[in-house]
DNA sequence: ATAGCACATAAACCTGACTTTAGGTCAAGA
DNA sequence: TCTTGACCTAAAGTCAGGTTTATGTGCTAT
């Protein structure tokens, strides 16, 4: 069992997100012991599934309809399945995207560290994309592509 | 050389969007015909690049910055090498953290699929850690360490 | 000529996710 | 006793990133 200021040195978020989170009804059966939070591993848990939704790109009340269902019971299971797996899809669409983005930053790095070899673009805009380097090309292909 | 309806339509963003960015002084060199916005080649490049580094987690005020450092020239080639290679590293470690939360999503998808055959997670629950099978183990290690 | 369409502006509005403020309870140590 | 620190609440405030609204301009097809 943890207070919310333990909670809050442990996941690194401030106090004040977790009495939202609270208030948000996004830990549906934490215990209190006199109207202070009494954090246990069932509240650490959902909370590692908050931070995990939240990254995938669920709203806070979506969250909250994912705890209200755990609350249901067994005859929930299936939407729940559901959601994760949505979610589970858009997080690898997403990752597919990041990664054209991340090309074009490596790109980009290499471009800049050229102009500044040069002390000018010219040069290197010249070379795309056919003289680019082979990782490059391949960098700036994928960023430009779609 | 387009008109910002088009732009909006290749880009698959609102109008208001590109007006938007506009005031923010994300195009400092588009060009006017009587009031008229004209996006050119340069400009469709500035909007992949303002897509990237928003991706990447940067602030429309700090893109501001990175278009005027493309105005101010050269010199400023060292402080854009800086920016694009930081933003580069941000995005390799959220990569890395995103790809924690796809092995939690891909847990519980597994998780929920037991759960919805058997009618409940008692089953499922007991498995954890040590009789998950060997793939399932491995994202449910990688989405609980750190 | 007039209706409709694509463009323009300034300013107000909206949303989500917090954060801050102002006030209060309670237990422990000096 | 009294002050400090950790907890509590409700309500107001903040911020980024747009979106909407109200109003106007100028071309073109009927």
């Amino acid at each position: 069992m943890y207070t919310i200021g333990q909670v809050s040195q442990i996941f690194g978020l401030p106090i004040s997100t977790l009495r939202y989170y609270d208030k948000q009804g996004l830990f549906p059966n934490m215990e209190r012991v006199s109207g202070i939070r009494k954090f246990s591993d069932s509240e650490m848990e959902a909370l590692r599934v908050i931070e995990c939704l939240k990254k995938s790109g669920l709203e806070i009340k979506d969250i909250k309809q994912f705890m209200d269902w755990c609350v249901e019971g067994a005859s929930t299971y299936p939407q729940r399945k559901a959601l994760v797996e949505k979610q589970r899809e858009r997080l690898e669409a997403e990752l597919v995207h990041m990664n054209k983005v991340l090309d074009m930053l490596k790109f980009k790095c290499w471009y800049y560290e050229q102009a500044t070899r040069y002390g000018s673009e010219d040069q290197v805009q010249s070379m795309i994309p056919d003289e680019l380097p082979e990782d490059v090309r391949r960098a700036y292909e994928n960023a430009h592509h779609d």
